[in-house]
DNA sequence: GGATTTTGGAGAGATACACTATCCATGTGG
DNA sequence: CCACATGGATAGTGTATCTCTCCAAAATCC
């Protein structure tokens, strides 16, 4: 098929096709002509995932970009692909010396070992979680620090779920987009779905019969 | 103080506080001259709020000043700020009618159903899961929505320990700003630790030289 | 077979966002 | 007294993600 039928079939336009493809994230067609080119269903699936990234996992297009090198990368391991993932979408944290870094570090740290988490020290994550750990203290909000023993715990959970689901599958490039696809959008997805218990907990809470009547005069 | 010291103690250069005045999210200092006005502990803690939400919840400034007025609003209950919180923080989806919408949208009723959950037919994240599911199945990962459940169960116990740790406190200020802030930076927060559990179960499955003993803290 | 549309490729332009920089009349602090 | 800070407004910067424009060659329509 030609640019066009890509398009229509993956639901992108054109010039965002071709400014894709200028970026890297997707590789041009097969040459035919001089001003032809060629290209197939592995195009369209491959514009379906850079859409996926983009769109609803709200990744740039430059981490896209590396995601998808990784996912390439010939001879590398699942375990290597995800670190590579993982790293990607973490946002790098401005190492700024603020005050009670050094200590919201040893809390991860104290965490991950509690957990009996085996995470390597140049994980990106560890000081994106103790740049959350510093800012509920500068904004004295320390008691929901409390809760991050569960949320330790519900995110094992999950990863052993999601890799579970993928360890179903066969050939190690589907597991690999399966695993890469999880972390990219299972935080869209978890984000989604704590919106919703949360609404319900907060119904429960403060508008069902059950629980204290809310303020009549604060409507 | 003046506005200085405000960007000394809160750590934020001085145009950008002016900037954030301009724009409406935090309140100009109180005016004490034709040059001249004054801030106070409350615009430090107001700016260290707004550092928090930009800088580590990734909200954009428009957004930031919407969640900042639910919190402000007066007379309004923890319910209804929370929800006008969430809903400034769920990204719209653009309705497209994409195959599969409408069996998406059911799939999240059901999910919503079988968990028994309350939750209003215009909550946002209702269209952001949707959008996840119709995501998923056009990558033909259909096999990861088996972990909507487990997604959904941890979920419920995430919105559970936030809200007991909120209910604690006292004031009905400090309360609308934890739960906030909870919807808020607990994105980020069971990113990171997602991120971490990942990589630690992925070391487990692919790296580890024989199964390891189970985990003594996970329950 | 001629008119119209589409194509590939590349550079320039558009738009949005979140700041920064500059200016200047008015204050403050040493 | 005087360098420096302040408040307020306007303009400019840098980044990111498209989107537009151009052109000759190719395809499609009638």
């Amino acid at each position: 098929m030609r640019i066009g039928e890509l398009s229509r079939r993956a639901g992108v336009p054109v010039p965002t096709i071709k400014y894709y493809v200028r970026e890297g994230l997707i590789p041009g067609g097969e040459r035919i002509g001089p001003n032809q080119a060629r290209y197939d269903e592995a195009h369209i699936h491959r514009l379906k995932l850079v859409r996926a990234m983009v769109e609803v996992g709200k990744l740039s297009v430059a981490t896209t970009r590396e995601v998808l090198s990784a996912i390439d990368s010939p001879g590398s391991s699942l375990h290597e692909v995800l670190g590579i993932a993982q790293a990607a979408v973490t946002p790098q944290v401005t190492a700024s010396d603020r005050a009670g870094w050094t200590l919201a570090e040893q809390v991860v740290t104290e965490l991950v070992a509690r957990r009996g988490w085996v995470v390597k020290e140049s994980n990106p994550a560890r000081q994106a979680l103790a740049q959350l750990v510093v800012t509920f203290r500068d904004l004295g909000q320390d008691d929901l620090l409390g809760v991050l023993e569960d949320y330790a715990a519900v995110a094992e959970r999950l990863a052993a779920a999601e890799l579970a689901a993928i360890g179903h599958r066969e050939g190690v490039d589907s597991k690999v987009e399966g695993a890469v696809l999880g972390t990219v959008l299972g935080d869209a997805l978890i984000g989604a779905m704590r919106r919703l218990a949360q609404a319900d907990a907060s119904h429960r809470a403060f508008e069902g019969a059950a629980g204290r009547a809310p303020d009549p005069a604060a409507r």
